[in-house]
DNA sequence: TATTAATTAATAAATATTATCAATTAGAAA
DNA sequence: TTTCTAATTGATAATATTTATTAATTAATA
C-alpha cells in the first residue's frame, strides 16, 4: 500500500469514528505508519517536532492513546505500566485481560512444540518464547 | 514442591551466585513463590510490610531486579519501561532482544495456525494472540 | 462565515523507577 | 565466638514516564 493510500485510509477511519483529522494527528500517524521499530511516544515526538515545532508532548501521548483505542494502531504490550514478576520458571504462556491486566498462566506442552523459524536462530541467540493470548476476562465482560 | 523445598532451593541458588540470604530477600521470595498473580513491586511490598514493617520499597525493587538478573524469577514483560506502538494491524509476532529491547516483526502464517486451547475460549472473550521470541540480537551479542 | 464541540499547548500532578549514601549486617576469616 | 569487610538495606532524592487540568485554538458542520 502506498503512503498516500495509508494516509487516506487513516483519514477515513478517523471520519468513521468521529475523530477530527488535525495536522498534529496526521503528523503523528505519518511518523508511525512506515516505522517498524515499535517506537515509544518520546521517539515519535522527537521525530516530528522538527517539522512541527509547536507540538506538545502530551498531544503525542493523547493521540497515540486515541489511535489505539479506535484500532488505528496497536500497543506492542498491554502490560507496560509496571513491571510484573513471575516465580514460574518452566516454559508457559499467558492469558492477559486487555481490560484489567490480569495475567493467567497456561501450561500447555503442545504449545511449547511450535517450530522456531530459522530466521530467528540464524540471526540471534535464541533464549525462549512465550505466547500471549489477549482476552477480555469473564469478570470484565460481566462488568460491561 | 513443598514451600520448604522452594525456600531451600532459593537459598541454594543465592549461595551459588554469591548473594546473601537476607531476611528481606527471603520475605520477598516467599511472598512471590506461591503467587500466580504476576504481582508488581508495589503489591509485593504491601503484602510483606505487615510482617516486615521496616522494609523499604527500594529494597523490594532492588531484590526483585537482582533475582531476575540471576534467573531466580522472571519478568512477565521485558518491555515495561515505556509503551511502544505498532502500525501493523495484521497478525504477526515479535522477536525481542532482552538487552537492547529492539522489537522485530515476524510475519509467519504457520505460526498463526496454532490451536487455541478451549480453556481460553470457554472462559474468556478471545481477542488475538502473539508470540514473543526472546533473543539476544547479533549487535548485542557482538558487544558482549 | 458563524457556531460549537473537539482538540491542542502548556504545565502541573501523579505514578513508577533508579540513584545516592550513611548505617547496618551476612558471611567469611580468625 | 568474635572480628572484619564487602554486600545490603533504609531513607530519601532524583529521574523518567504518564495522566490530568484548563484556557486558547481549531476542525467540522450548518
Ligand atoms: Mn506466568
Ligand atoms: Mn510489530
Ligand atoms: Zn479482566
Ligand atoms: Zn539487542
Amino acid at each position: 500500500m502506498s503512503d498516500q493510500e495509508k494516509i487516506n485510509q487513516f483519514m477515513q477511519k478517523c471520519r468513521d469514528k468521529g475523530l477530527s483529522v488535525t495536522p498534529q494527528r496526521l503528523s503523528i500517524f505519518k511518523a508511525l505508519m512506515n516505522d517498524s521499530s515499535h517506537p515509544n511516544p518520546e521517539t515519535i515526538y522527537k521525530g516530528i517536532k522538527e517539522e512541527n515545532p509547536t507540538i506538545s508532548f502530551a498531544t503525542v501521548y493523547k493521540a497515540l492513546e486515541t489511535f489505539e483505542k479506535h484500532g488505528i494502531i496497536k500497543m506492542v504490550t498491554s502490560l507496560h505500566n509496571t513491571v510484573r514478576y513471575d516465580p514460574m520458571l518452566q516454559q508457559h504462556h499467558h492469558i492477559v485481560c486487555a481490560k484489567c491486566k490480569k495475567v493467567i498462566d497456561l501450561v500447555d506442552e503442545d504449545l511449547n512444540q511450535i517450530k522456531i523459524p530459522e530466521s530467528i536462530t540464524k540471526e540471534n541467540q535464541f533464549l525462549d518464547f512465550s505466547i500471549q493470548f489477549n482476552v477480555i476476562c469473564s469478570e470484565c465482560r460481566a462488568r460491561q
